[in-house]
DNA sequence: AACATTCTTGACACATAGTGTCGAGTATAT
DNA sequence: ATATACTCGACACTATGTGTCAAGAATGTT
């Protein structure tokens, strides 16, 4: 029940990104140093982003990645499911190793109410954008400036 | 993003009970071929079940299982965080092996998100109750019984 | 009293998935 | 040329999940 961390540094390598791209690309280096993230697990993880069009590259020297379309158009949702696949609570229909194959599947109550929450946390997952980050993290910078003016006049 | 198969079989496990529970105890043999769930994983399951009280027991011969509150008072989100500890999608504070834990957290615009996403899953899962699935079986029984009529006087 | 049933508890084994690392290769700017 | 950076696939390690097993304790039945 938590999100694996393939899909919470593409949200945070994406919204860095998206505050830090002046023009020129962002490299992996340049994430991975800003982050704290290992680069090598960036370049794993910019594969898929760039394969499902989340971000587009530029080779070579002074090259890197810009975001693949606005900020408000990628969502947390689409970033994880991107990493992870789509959103799954159950997993009735591949069971684990020797377990069978659960029967009378479109009649199990239990199966039916993961769904609906499947469904629920979708669209929870879809309400955020790397758009909406964006702001939330500007904000967040001026509320600390403003803090550290308080104090220095206190 | 998946619910473990523990949080799931008990799950199921408690409405079984909820379903069948006429005045004996449910024993896990019972619960084992209702649900075909292994008996020997049901044990460990039913251990945390009946630590936090969510289950009362009855040893020796016909001894079995009672749920341990009324079936409205048992929420889908209980469960599941009795068998999996709290809802959490993001695990900035205890690092996997050998990442260094992150730094800012207070300040971290990512953190915080997954923080929100946790309280609103939480709601999701704590909205919904045992006795509303006893109710959504009966239900669906119903519907079935309805539809073997109507396919016999057809 | 002996026995079968059933819960109780902890340890253990196996499979899977997550979390990265590595190396060889390709494209590009200087 | 050379250094920078993305590209791609394979691999290794670890943690977690998914169960199994065995020994024990409680209780009803005969």
């Amino acid at each position: 029940m938590y999100i694996s961390t393939r899909g919470r540094y593409a949200v945070r390598a994406l919204l860095d990104i998206a505050l830090s791209d002046n023009g020129t690309p962002v490299s992996l280096r340049a994430i991975s140093e800003r982050q704290n993230l290992p680069i090598s697990y960036l370049e794993q993880i910019f594969n898929r982003l760039k394969r499902v069009g989340m971000v587009q590259s530029v080779r070579g020297v002074n090259g890197g990645y810009h975001l693949g379309r606005i900020p408000d158009e990628i969502t947390v949702g689409s970033i994880i499911k991107t990493m992870e696949g789509p959103i799954r609570l159950s997993k009735c229909d591949e069971p684990p190793s020797k377990r069978p194959a659960c029967i009378g599947l479109d009649d199990c109550v239990a199966r039916i109410m993961w769904k609906t929450l499947e469904g629920k946390i979708d669209v929870l997952l879809e309400g955020i954008s790397i758009g909406q980050l964006v702001k939330d993290s500007k904000e967040m910078e001026k509320r600390k400036a403003v803090n550290k003016y308080e104090e220095s006049i206190s």
